[in-house]
RNA sequence: CGGGGUGUGGCGCAGUUUGGUAGCGCACGUGGUUUGGGACCAUGGGGCCGGGGGUUCGAAUCCCUCCACCCCGACCA
């Protein structure tokens, strides 16, 4: 490609909508542009990429067993219904309707379109296990989109689903996919994490996801260093060891503590640590007052209340005041465990119960109780695990202390069971000839966001350094003085014998300046550069790497020694 | 959906407080000089100042209203 005719337009100022490195980098190198929050359109070089990301995609699913298709983008409501998701999709899904007034949705994921297209196929257990994916462009209409391709409301996303006849068979297929899934991720050059994950509104009671480590990304993960264990922050299992206290229990005692109302003022006026506190937090689940009381020390994870409780995340919500008041008879900052006014559940971390002597609200505005003891003075369900994980928390595995970090979510894998097959009739005559629902797996991958997660892995203040896998061109050959013609001609047999090499090659032979060239070529983050200037006359030019800012002189001839050299560096066939 | 911020030429911004008919840098066209890390000189084109309504002799500027975009939170594969 020559770069005079390329369209790319780059950007030398920042846009002020973008905000962290890959969005802005992706708009200025001239990769892609906005549409409309959160839609995007890829030019020219970042479609390369892309391209690139799903052949890679593509490659190792295919080599895993499993077969490409394209389902259409518009589905129609019936299906949603059958699983229930219409309703519980709920505004995340841009519906539409069609002229006669029939309701459709453009897919945010395709389970209950694959479950049905293969129900009237797959009859027998002979023809299973199956395992059928899609590259296709995915629709999600975000609260609030942000981060350029990150969470965007159209994206590229690789979902692949596996028909087993048995949970066996279905963990077989997970396996494979997770190996699938290493291979793309490693060969993609992304820093990732497999975490353990909630299954959320997919359903499914299994699942990992693919982290790729960024600053930026969106998920809190705590693992281990020294054992794998690591799991996203809402399903990380919190050992908090509480000793089992033989304290003797002390008289139940009302304490005036005005205006104490959070555990930081109680740590002040007691001047004992928070975590000799019972904190008391109350939810609203479903028009119903639920309340909570953890070690004072700690936050509760809603994720796990939601599991415990068996609703979904947006049926519960923290309580108004006026519940509060109502519930505990005094103002927001004083509830607790003993004497509430009206019945509300009572929900205790295991932790609680095993401590003694604790402060918690009166329930009587400015009071607070100490020497309180569960068992004793009040009593509740008691949940084994209730608390959001904590950097220094001890792995449940192993024992050592936990670490914390960011990453942005590439990748996952989810074991589905039989939720969509049993509600679209997805069934098979097992051995015996007896009916049995396919059992079944999902496994997305998210092309646009891993362009996004490569780009924020890989770049500088000048821009982005793809790696040579992914990168739009492995070469770019930079012309200094467009009107010397021994540069114009040796530049342009370069071009030509590298392209007959099987490189992908662009040409710099715009009528600009030096500096110019050599910022974009920084900004766009082409691999590999040949710098054809003053030293064409004797046949030599200058290599450089984007990755390491070598810049060497060579002879002409040398180059392609040079470039199977990086080739092979960086484990990629020509 | 709650809180905050911003909308002025393709990009980045000033002008808004105190109303007087729009400006700067970059980019772009033309001519010339340049050519190893975002050149210089000259000259030129491009803006219903986010939309609608109002106040006023007069609105980018004041008032009302809607919209878009971004950030924090909530939420989410």
């Amino acid at each position: 490609m020559k770069m005079s005719k390329l369209y790319m337009p780059t950007l030398r100022e920042v846009p002020s909508e973008a905000e962290i490195p890959s969005h802005q980098l992706l708009l200025r190198a001239g990769m892609m542009r906005k549409l409309v929050s959160g839609i995007y359109s890829y030019l020219p070089l970042g479609y390369r990429v892309i391209r690139k990301i799903e052949d890679i995609v593509r490659e190792e699913m295919d080599n895993a067993g499993s077969q490409e298709a394209l389902m259409s983008a518009i589905q129609p409501r019936e299906l949603w219904d059958a699983s229930g998701r219409w309703e519980n999709f709920g505004p995340e899904m841009f519906k539409l309707k069609d002229r006669n007034n029939r309701d459709f949705c453009l897919g945010p994921t395709h389970e209950e379109y694959f479950s049905s297209l293969i129900k009237d196929e797959i009859k027998s257990y002979k023809q299973l296990p199956l395992n059928l994916y899609q590259i296709q462009t995915k629709y999600r209409d975000e609260k609030r989109p942000r981060f350029g391709l990150i969470r965007a409301r159209e994206f590229i996303m690789k979902d692949a689903y596996s028909f087993d006849k048995d949970e066996e068979g279905m963990e077989n297929s997970y396996k494979e996919m997770w190996e699938a899934y290493d291979k793309i991720f490693t060969r993609l050059k992304l820093k990732y994490k497999v975490v353990e994950g909630d299954s959320g509104a997919m359903g499914g009671n299994h699942s990992h996801e693919y982290m790729a480590m960024s600053e930026v990304g969106e998920g809190l993960i705590a693992y281990c260093d020294k054992c794998d264990y690591a799991a996203t922050d809402e399903k990380a299992i919190v050992v908090y060891n509480v000793e089992e206290s033989n304290e003797d229990m002390g008289k139940m005692e009302k304490v005036h503590t005005p205006n104490a109302t959070t555990i930081d003022d109680l740590v002040d006026f007691f001047k004992i640590e928070k975590s000799r506190f019972g904190k008391a937090i109350v939810y609203n689940v479903s028009g119903e007052p639920v309340v909570v009381i953890i070690p004072g020390d700690r936050e509760l994870n809603e994720t796990k209340l939601c599991n415990y409780l068996k609703v979904p995340e947006h049926e519960i919500e923290m309580a108004d005041e006026e519940t509060i008041i109502r519930i505990s008879g005094a103002n927001k900052g004083f509830t607790g465990p003993v004497g509430l006014k009206e019945y509300a559940k009572v929900l205790v971390d295991s932790r609680i119960t095993k401590m003694k002597n604790l402060i918690v609200g009166g329930n009587e505005t400015d009071y607070h109780l100490k020497n309180v003891n569960y068992g004793r003075d009040f009593n509740g369900e008691v949940v084994e695990d209730l608390l959001l994980v904590e950097e220094g928390d001890i792995c449940p595995k192993c024992g050592i202390s936990l670490s914390m970090d960011r990453g942005i979510e590439v990748g996952n894998i989810f074991q589905l069971g039989t939720k969509y097959s049993k509600s679209l009739g997805a069934t098979y005559l097992d051995e015996n000839g007896k009916e049995k629902p396919i059992v079944m797996g999902s496994y997305g991958v998210g092309v646009s966001r891993s362009m996004s997660a490569i780009v924020e892995q890989y770049h500088d203040e000048h821009g982005i350094i793809w790696p040579l896998i992914v990168a739009p061109y492995h070469v770019i050959i930079t012309i200094i003085n467009n009107k010397n013609e021994e540069q114009k001609e040796l530049a342009e047999k370069l071009y030509q014998d590298l392209k007959n090499e099987g490189l992908e090659v662009i040409l710099d032979d715009r009528n600009e300046r030096p500096g110019v060239k050599f910022n974009d070529r920084d900004l766009i983050g082409i691999p590999i550069r040949i710098t054809v200037g003053r030293g064409a006359t004797e046949n030599i030019v200058e290599y450089s790497l984007r990755r390491d800012g070598v810049n060497i002189e060579i002879g002409a001839d040398e180059i392609m020694d040079r470039i199977k050299d990086e080739f092979k560096r960086e484990d990629i066939e020509i």
